[in-house]
DNA sequence: TGGTCATTTGGCTAAACTTGCAAATAGCAG
DNA sequence: CTGCTATTTGCAAGTTTAGCCAAATGACCA
């Protein structure tokens, strides 16, 4: 594999690797269903320590998948890209393949 | 977030993870774009050591992307799910638009 | 059975990632 | 300016991941 491929790869892999995390994903996720939501509301809602969010709202903005804005004193955040939501589909698709498996090897 | 929440958010991370290495990446793309190919064939296109193009495809394998088959002396890995290459349609969207931020960036 | 080829696994090291606490910043209200 | 709230950053510890070499496994052939 030449230099150039690879380093093609690697990008692609730097913003899939943003999503690879449970928490990121849960954001996304929110974001997607929400439009947008502020750090400490998120916060909230994951149950970790405000600077880990903000570190994982920190990783998802450098690969390009959200953006932010500060409205007041808040700082809130929003999906750069609808797309990403079509990982969470094929994603579940995976999944539910996983489980027939799984079924069929308990059944034999 | 309960537990059950925090469990379905960590099946997801796990499949995605799996695809989040340049590597394994190519592996998919090449699995994509020829149906199928061997350990030895994908060893000598990636470049690196037999046994880490092996655990790579372990990887792919235990997340349920890939399918491995043996055949003769060989064995053969093929994608299970087509959909994972919307993957790579979202992630150059995410990069394009990306590009285009750095575009304006420079010009302003 | 012994040998060979393709692949996987064990062991180890170096690098990367995750997290919480504490301290620094930034905007805002008084 | 001072205090207050929201958010980010520095730091250190613990965990995971990636990579290579060497050894083990598995299928196949003579």
């Amino acid at each position: 594999m030449d230099a150039k491929t690879q380093a093609r790869y690697e990008a692609r892999a730097r913003i899939i690797k943003a999503m690879a995390h449970p928490t990121r994903l849960f954001i996304v996720d929110e974001l997607a269903r929400n439009g947008e939501r502020c750090v400490c509301k998120l916060t909230e809602m994951i149950g970790a320590d405000m600077s880990t969010v903000s570190r994982h709202l920190a990783t998802l903005k450098s690969a390009g998948i959200v953006e932010d804005e500060r409205r007041g004193s808040q700082i809130y955040y929003h999906l750069r890209i609808r797309c990403v939501l079509d990982f969470f589909a094929c994603v579940e698709s995976v999944m539910k393949c996983n489980a027939k498996d799984q079924q069929r090897l308990l059944v034999s």
